[in-house]
DNA sequence: TCATCATATCAGTATATGATGATATTATAT
DNA sequence: ATATAATATCATCATATACTGATATGATGA
């Protein structure tokens, strides 16, 4: 049975779903998705600062969304799971087919709006 | 290809995911996962508020996770495509296997936090 | 030990966004 | 046509949360 049926898991699996919900995050876990890398290389591939990236490998680590392997000064981080790419991919073809509205919802922005 | 090569395309990848990142609406798109719904059920099914619920069928319709139709004074509501179901089955397998963590994380809290 | 590189932490701030309450709309029945 | 039921819209407010900058921690090599 889904956990879904109770309350509380929704709040958690709610909180699941955050960790891909931010811009971010979701392209850290992008970067991810051929492999690890360390936080190094992940700040030069998203072009985000150090620090942010560091606060979010934290929330995705605590997540259980991603794992951190430390070799010698740098930290390695890949996907802790297939299932999260998969994640990725379906939503991917979610976007591609039926959520092409995604641009034009107006409830939530993420940072651009759609006039541009 | 994966949309998310681009950086556009990660800005509405993470808007579809706030579709699911927020637990009235994961409630709701939960209350759908069985079948069609009219407004009035998904009240009764996630106890929100009538304009809290038309609020967030809104945002959802435009995300395109979820479809209208018009029956009579009803509007019945219901998932738009399988693989809503399916990202909602994957995220709740992943939380109970690689995702625990998700309790901990302090980065952002989803109304409730560790201690209760 | 000390210097340096790689990463993590944390407080402060600005913004995004979910909830509410009031009101508007639409559909049906009488 | 009017009343009523079902749903939608909208402005307001309070809160959550992402970013920044400064600093701390930890690892390595000299």
């Amino acid at each position: 049975m889904l956990l879904l049926a109770n309350p509380k898991s929704i709040e958690i699996q709610a909180k699941l779903f955050r960790g891909f919900s931010d811009p971010s995050r979701l392209s850290i876990l992008d970067a991810l998705h051929n492999g690890a890398l360390t936080v190094g290389e992940i700040v030069e591939a998203t072009g985000l600062t150090q620090s942010n990236v560091s606060n979010h490998l934290a929330c995705l680590r605590d997540c259980g969304l991603v794992i951190a392997e430390q070799q010698g000064r740098f930290v390695y981080y890949e996907l802790s799971d297939q299932r999260v790419g998969q994640l990725l991919t379906l939503a991917d073809q979610l976007l591609a087919d039926v959520a092409k509205g995604v641009y034009e919802c107006t409830r939530y922005n993420v940072k651009a709006s759609k006039n541009d």
